[in-house]
DNA sequence: TTGTATGCGTTATCAT
DNA sequence: ATGATAACGCATACAA
C-alpha cells in the first residue's frame, strides 16, 4: 500500500495525496475530503524511509551513554526521550560502554544513520589526550553534537553542564560549617568533571584556612565497583591509621559505600561521621540514613540540552555553552 | 558525496562500488583496492535512507518501555540494546508513560518507523479488557512483536518471561520455612504479572497449611510512592492492630519501604521481621540491611528476546511463549 | 568481472 | 487546484 494506490483509489495523482498528507494549503475541501476516507479506510502509512531519502531527515537524534543501566545515566535517558518526542522526534539509543574505541564506533555509527543531532553523555566522552578527541571534532562537522555534563570547545559542539566545582565546594563548606575537620574525598574519576570535583573540595580547604592533607584523596579506579567494596577498603584505610569525620563522594554509590563502611565500624552517622553524595538519585533516599546529596539539576541540564538542539536544527544562534548550578539537597546523613 | 561521486573517481560504475560496499565476492582484488582508497580518503558514508528504502529495513528494533528511568526497565533496556547492537540492530526508544493512549500511540510511531521488530517491555502492555489489546493485535500484522514479562497469546506475538508466581511462592515458603507466621504482602500492581504473584503467595500459605488473612494485603496503587510512603502507611497499618512478622513485596522499592517502617518502629531486620523484596535490583545491595529479593532472571530474558527476534527476522519458527524460573536471593533480611 | 537500467515511495518543481 | 515528472541514493537483475 503506497501513494500510488491511494491516489488510484481517491482518483487523483499522487501530488494531491501528498499535499493533503502534509496539510498543504494548495487542496480543495472536498478533494481533501476524499482522499482521507481513502487513507483512513486503507490504513495507509507512508514510508518513512522514501520519505527520509527525500528531505535527508528521518527526524532522529542519537543518544549516546556509556551505561544505559546507570541510574544518572537512564534518568537523562528518560528526560531527553521525553522532550524530544514531544518535538517529534525519535531517539535511537547507542550504549558504547566506557572505551574509546567503543564510543568512536558508537559515534560511526549514528553518523552512518544521519541522525539529525547526537547527546553524548557525561564527561568521559573527552579524553585528555586531544587527539583522541579527534572523531568528535570530525562527527560535529556532519552533524550538530551536544555533551551532557562535558566541555568542549568546538565548533558545531554545544556543552550543556553543572558547576560540578562549585557545587562540590559548597557541599564541602556545609561539611567544614557543621563542624567537619577532616574530609575524606571519595572519587572514581580523573577526567574533566572529575578533576573539577576535586578542585572544588581543595577550593573550600582554602576558603576556610584548612590545611589540604593528600591521604585524605581516595580513588576508586575500578569500574563497577560494588558499595561493599568501597565499604571494605575504607576499613582498610581505617586500620592504616587515616583519621576522617566527614565523608564527600563524587557519587552516591561510593557515599553508600561510606555509610555501609560506617556500619561495620560502628561509626553513628551523622554524630560521629558525616556523609554527602554527588547526584541526587533516587537511592538517596532508599539508604538508612537517608543520604545529603549535590542535585546537579539533570532535568534542566535535559531539557536546555533539546532547546539548543531544536534551535540549532532551526539554524538558529545557540549558546555553545550553559552552565547551571548545582545544589546540596539536605538528608539526614549530615548535621546541621 | 554519494555512490556516483565514488564510481567517478575511481573509475567504475555504481554497480561496482555497491558490490565492494557489500562485500560481494564478484569483484577483482584490484578494483575493490582502487574503490576502498577513494572511499576511505573521500569520508563517503553509504545514505541509510535510499538503502533502507530498497531493502525497506534499516535494522531497527523498537523499544517500548513506560519508564526509562525505572531501575528494571533502564537493566533491561541496556540488557536488550547490547544484545542488538552485537547483531547489528540499532534500538529506538520509546517511552510510552502508563497510560493506554500514550502507548497504543508509542506503538503507532514504531509502526511508521518501519522498524524491523518491537520489543514492549513489562506485563502493563496487557489490558485486562481485551478490546484495549486490539492495537497490538493489529500492531502484530505488520510487525513481530516480544512482550518482555507479558503473556499475550496471539500470531506474531512473542512472550519472554519469569515464572512469578512460582517465584513469588518460594520467596513466600523461604519466610514460613524460617519461621514466619504473618506475613504482609506488599503489591503495587493488579494486572498479569501481579496476579500471578498473588497467587503464589496464597499458593504458599496453602501448601503449609496457613490461612489466608485478607487484611495481610496490601495494595500501592499511587505510581511515584517514595519508600517513605510506604514506610509511613505501614505505621499506620500497625497501629490499626494489624500484626505481621515478615513482609513480602511485589517490587525491590516496597520492600525497601518496609524496611523504614522497621526502622521507625524499632523493630530488628531480620530478627523481628523479615523481608523480601521483587527484581533482584541493584538497591538491595544499597539498604541497610540488604535486602533478600527474587531475581527473575532478566539478563536471560533479554538475550532469549533477542535470539527470537533474530530468528523471527530470518523466518524461522520460534517458540511463541518461552519461561524462565525466578529465584529467591538471599541477603541479610531474613533469617537462616 | 563489470556495467546498464530499473525500482524503491516519497517530496518538490514546474506546468496546466 | 491539480497533474506530470524529476530527484533523492542505493541495490540488484540482467546484459555484456
Amino acid at each position: 500500500m503506497n501513494i500510488y494506490d491511494i491516489s488510484k483509489r481517491a482518483g487523483v495523482s499522487i501530488a494531491t495525496v501528498s499535499r493533503v498528507l502534509n496539510d498543504s494549503p494548495h487542496v480543495s475541501p472536498a478533494t481533501r475530503q476524499k482522499v482521507m476516507a481513502v487513507i483512513n479506510d486503507s490504513g495507509y502509512v507512508p514510508n518513512a524511509f522514501a520519505r527520509g531519502l527525500g528531505l535527508n531527515t528521518m527526524q532522529t537524534i542519537g543518544l549516546l551513554c556509556p551505561d544505559a543501566s546507570d541510574p544518572y545515566q537512564s534518568q537523562a535517558l528518560a528526560y531527553l526521550e521525553h522532550a524530544f518526542r514531544s518535538r517529534n522526534y525519535d531517539c535511537v539509543l547507542s550504549c558504547a560502554g566506557k572505551g574509546l574505541d567503543a564510543r568512536q564506533a558508537g559515534v560511526e555509527l549514528l553518523k552512518s544513520r544521519h541522525v539529525d543531532g547526537m547527546v553524548l553523555m557525561g564527561s568521559s566522552f573527552i579524553e585528555d589526550n586531544d587527539k583522541d578527541n579527534a572523531y568528535i571534532r570530525q562527527a560535529a562537522k556532519s552533524v550538530p553534537l551536544i555533551l551532557l555534563n562535558g566541555s568542549f570547545p568546538c565548533e558545531r559542539v554545544y556543552c550543556v553542564l553543572c558547576d560540578d566545582q562549585r557545587a562540590t565546594m559548597e557541599a564541602a563548606l556545609h561539611l567544614i560549617d557543621t563542624g567537619c575537620k577532616r574530609i575524606l574525598y571519595l572519587y572514581h574519576s580523573k577526567n574533566y568533571s572529575g578533576r573539577k570535583k576535586l578542585e572544588g573540595y581543595r577550593a573550600a580547604l582554602k576558603m576556610r584556612g584548612i590545611g589540604m592533607d593528600e591521604s585524605l584523596l581516595c580513588f576508586f579506579g575500578q569500574d563497577k565497583m560494588s558499595v561493599q567494596d568501597v565499604g571494605e577498603q575504607l576499613l582498610q584505610l581505617e586500620k592504616k591509621g587515616v583519621q576522617f569525620d566527614a565523608v564527600l563522594a563524587s557519587e552516591d554509590s561510593l557515599a553508600i559505600g561510606a555509610l555501609k563502611y560506617a556500619k561495620a565500624a560502628g561509626r553513628s552517622v551523622p554524630e560521629e561521621l558525616s556523609v554527602i553524595g554527588y547526584n541526587n538519585s533516587t537511592f538517596c533516599n532508599f539508604c538508612e540514613p537517608e543520604l545529603t546529596s549535590v542535585d546537579n539539576k539533570l532535568k534542566a541540564i535535559c531539557d536546555h540540552i533539546v532547546e539548543t538542539m531544536m534551535g540549532v536544527l532551526e539554524g538558529k544562534e545557540m549558546p555553545q555553552k550553559t552552565v547551571f548550578t548545582g545544589e546540596v539537597t539536605i538528608r539526614q546523613s549530615t548535621r546541621k
